[in-house]
RNA sequence: GCGAGAGUAGCUCAGUUGGUAGAGCACGACCUUGCCAAGGUCGGGGUCGCGAGUUCGAAUCUCGUCUCUCGCUCCA
């Protein structure tokens, strides 16, 4: 069935997987009764077990593996000159400007800069400092319409279609932001916060004295950031609203690229053993670097639509801390009591894209494959999680809904339904059942026929193999327990 | 934001030169079968993305609008 209709869906991997997150309650576009909200996606009630399980893994992980990373949640609004402070207010606010001809962007303040320049060569200091004086002042007092007058008045043009058509200046400001208290002032402005590394910053101390922590130490946490992106697509990849999961690792200046190197191989080790091929997976190294960083890479999963970031490790030295140093006048240093110095700490940061860590997870354990049943060839779709990551673990059902199945299934059900996310079902025939677990990726489904009744075993059928195996009824919760176990896989990382 | 394409049932799609909607699958009930989506009977579900306009009459023509896809643009 899901190889019917158009071409177009076929040669589009994506597409499916789009398809398929919708069709079987992993992701479904927000508000979608009232014709959507772009670029932001709810998850089902299959996407949110599954994305709850990619979190509490990185959590387990992250945290309760490692001795010296603990973990906090810091609020999504926070006080405004941390974003002074972090770089954001400057960098996430730019006055863009389209020709209508070239159907080019330009960034309005840099057009006009050019203009200076240009005045400034041919000698006309007077002019230039008209102009930027005239410029600072438009851009100062938000007065986008000027900027643009002053852009035409110039006589600029689009030096690629050669013509001053330009549409009106626009503000795009990369953060959202609302006003805090009930009167709306400027100068109770509050931002939605576009990451979440800043919450860590700004706890650095409390965390490093109520916790009486140790350099090297970490924070992790995990959280929602919002980012008003001019273009957001490729589904999940790219959203206003989105979930972060990131940890800060505070080290002694100096052994920043040591620890940049580990924590890039704890990273790769962890997509790894959460079931990501290590063919579709590569770092790629930043050339140029962002004004924090003196160091970063990007882990990057070869998606349908090709290579991409799902995770940043980056050595942001002593920009952030030293920053809010300034800006808040607490002294934020350390007192190292093995070297007897005291320093800013530097740090290096994992920051991964927790939906794109769930899209990836998705496009990998999507598979279409052809099955042989004797003469006929069969489509078989098929979700193959790590059975710890599949949104649900087993799948409970009697063989017929008669002669007491359903009542012995049942008991096996409510057993296991203590400790893990398990479903039951008796409607349709067994192969439609299966089939239906096939595509939501359960890992197990257990069966009770009349055999069972007789002595007291079960089958269970595993999903990738479709093999079947006899249990004891006495056996399953041991066995269920080693199947969905992660203890060998993170032990490795 | 610009350009191009698209929007009919949960999904995939029909719907002929305008005459107020169909199929397959899916879903529900019952019967039958009983280990890999394929039996039978019955049934629920759509103001054809939304809003105007033309017309006696619009899923179909026109305009606007929203959403999606692709390409530009942007990307800590």
């Amino acid at each position: 069935m899901t190889n019917s209709g158009k071409g177009a869906k076929d040669t589009d991997p994506l597409k499916n997987i789009v398809a398929h997150a919708k069709e079987y309650g992993f992701v479904f576009p927000s508000s979608e009764i009232y014709d959507g909200l772009q670029a932001v996606y709810d998850y089902g009630q299959n996407g949110v077990e599954l994305k709850n399980n990619l979190k509490r893994l990185w959590w387990k992980s992250m945290v309760q593996l490692n001795d010296n990373v603990v973990g906090v949640d810091s609020a999504i609004f926070m006080h405004p000159t941390i974003w002074k402070a972090s770089g954001h207010v400057d960098s996430f606010n730019d006055p863009m400007i389209d020709n209508r001809d070239s159907k080019k962007r330009y960034r309005a303040d840099e057009l006009l800069e050019a203009r200076i320049e240009e005045l400034r060569d041919a000698g006309n200091e007077n002019e230039a400092g008209e102009l930027a004086a005239s410029m600072g002042k438009l851009l100062e007092s938000e007065d986008l319409e000027g900027v643009r007058d002053l852009i035409i008045e110039q006589g600029i043009v689009c030096p690629l279609s050669g013509t001053s058509n330009w549409t009106e200046v626009r503000q795009f400001n990369l953060m959202f932001s609302t006003h805090m208290g009930s009167v709306s002032e400027d100068s109770d402005k509050v931002y939605l916060r576009p990451e979440t590394a800043q919450g860590i910053f700004v706890n650095y101390l409390n965390i490093q004295k109520s916790g009486r922590k140790k350099i090297p130490f970490g924070i992790a946490q995990i959280g929602k950031a919002f980012r008003n992106e001019i273009v957001a697509r490729q589904f999940i990849f790219r959203m206003r609203e989105f979930e972060q999961m990131e940890m800060q690792f505070f080290v002694r200046p100096g052994t920043e690229m040591d620890w940049y190197e580990a924590w890039m191989e704890k990273r790769m080790n962890w997509h790894v053993a959460m079931g990501i091929s290590k063919d579709a997976l590569r770092f790629h190294k930043h050339e140029k670097l962002a004004h924090y960083a003196n160091a970063a890479s990007d882990v990057e999963y070869n998606f349908p639509f090709g290579f991409k970031e799902v995770e940043g490790i980056h050595s942001r030295t002593d920009f952030d801390l030293k920053n809010h140093q300034e800006y808040s006048r607490k002294k934020i240093s350390y007192h190292d009591p093995e070297t007897n110095v005291s320093y800013i700490p530097y740090v290096v940061e994992t920051s991964a894209g927790l939906d794109r860590l769930f899209l990836m997870t998705l496009c990998e354990a999507y598979t279409h494959e052809e099955v042989r049943d004797g003469d006929n060839v069969k489509q078989r779709t098929y979700l193959k999680f790590p059975a710890f990551l599949a949104p649900n673990k087993v799948a409970v059902f009697p063989l017929v809904k008669k002669d007491g199945l359903p009542e012995y299934a049942r008991n096996i059900f409510n057993d296991l339904k203590m400790d893990h996310q398990v479903v039951y079902e008796e409607q349709a025939a067994i192969g439609k059942r299966y089939t239906r677990q096939d595509l939501i990726g359960t890992p197990y489904c257990i069966t009770v026929d009349h055999e069972s009744l007789e002595n007291g075993t079960v089958t269970v059928r595993e999903r990738d193999s479709m093999a079947q195996e006899r249990i004891a009824l006495d056996k399953i919760r041991s066995y269920v327990e080693e199947k969905l176990s992660d203890r060998n896989l993170l032990n490795k990382i």
